[in-house]
RNA sequence: CUUACGUUGUCGCGA
């Protein structure tokens, strides 16, 4: 049974839900864990509904399938039904108390997030950076380089955070700053300065720190990309486009978009049409291409084929 | 064997 949940789990984190369900379905030997496993998998694919009917059906609860169901409501956006499963629970623990937290502060609700961090009965690490990850998203700059220097352990995490914070405001100097006083970095921290050069357009900064990185994925290719696009350098995009080991589905529309900001429609279609996965973004990135471009009848045309619109 | 925090794209919301 061990080796079955992990296999479950295994494919939920390829993303196969499918192959997931069906072992689910298939195997008579199923535990607490098993069913913990597959509500997880559903979560992860945005199948909230799913992840709610497999909670009704299971026999029992424990901590972590709660805590489960209000990372998932929060996540998509039910706050409310985050709230409501947090208020049933008999008994929480810090996983739970954190996760409510960082729901509230990703959607927006800075104050709550506030009072629940407040009325915690304990605290560790984690909820500490996600305080102070609230204060950080909601550009309260300032409150948030309070918590930095007044929390009473730090790590990788509430570095990174802090360099992402001051490269939204512009502050490169001081996101380098907090950068290199790091003890260590991760591939995460390392993606948060090139981000904070990058979107800032310190363009020679990006790639000494892109070439420099030990190693990189999408999150750091992708960075560059739009970089590139945003800043007029198309044919630099281009060219590291095709220099990418793998494509994913941002990188496609960055191009989408850097394609159609160079007025070249043509190019930006064709990658489009290559995509074999495309999300809303991707849809309304292609959408505004036409749009911006004087491209009325295409947008329109377009419009009319989206499987889903928001 | 399962759960909480950080890094990339579109639009909107805030300012």
């Amino acid at each position: 049974i061990y080796l079955t949940n992990l296999l479950i789990e295994m494919y939920s984190k390829c993303g196969s839900l499918k192959d997931a369900e069906k072992l689910f379905q298939g195997t008579q030997e199923i535990n607490l864990f098993t069913w913990n496993i597959l509500i997880e998998a559903y979560a992860r694919g945005g199948h909230v509904s799913k992840a709610k009917s497999s909670f009704d059906s299971m026999p029992e609860w424990e901590l972590v399938t709660w805590n489960i169901m209000i990372k998932t409501y929060a996540r998509f956006g039910y706050t409310e039904q985050a709230a409501e499963t947090f208020k049933r629970m008999q008994a929480r623990d810090v996983v739970s108390w954190t996760a409510m937290l960082a729901g509230y502060a990703q959607n927006g609700y800075l104050q709550e997030a506030r009072d629940i961090f407040e009325r915690m009965p304990e605290r560790n690490l984690v909820s500490w950076n996600a305080i102070h990850q609230a204060y950080a998203r909601s550009g309260e700059l300032e409150q948030a380089e309070d918590i930095f220097r007044e929390m009473p352990e730090r790590n990788v995490v509430s570095a990174t955070c802090m360099v992402s914070a001051y490269g939204d405001k512009g502050r490169v100097g001081d996101a380098r700053r907090v950068f290199e006083s790091m003890e260590s970095w991760d591939l995460a921290a390392c993606n948060a300065m090139l981000g904070a050069f990058s979107r800032n357009g310190c363009l020679e900064r990006a790639r000494a720190m892109f070439d420099m990185m030990p190693e990189r994925d999408f999150t750091s290719w992708n960075s560059m990309l739009a970089m590139y696009g945003q800043y007029g350098h198309v044919e630099e995009a281009v060219r590291m486009f095709g220099r990418m080991p793998a494509l994913d589905m941002v990188s496609c529309t960055i191009m989408v978009i850097a394609y159609s900001r160079d007025g070249n429609l043509q190019q930006a279609r064709l990658i489009f049409d290559m995509m074999p996965e495309k999300d809303t973004a991707a849809w309304n990135s292609m959408l505004q291409g036409y749009a911006h471009t004087g491209h009325p009848r295409a947008c329109r045309d377009l419009f009319d084929v989206m499987p889903e619109k928001d």
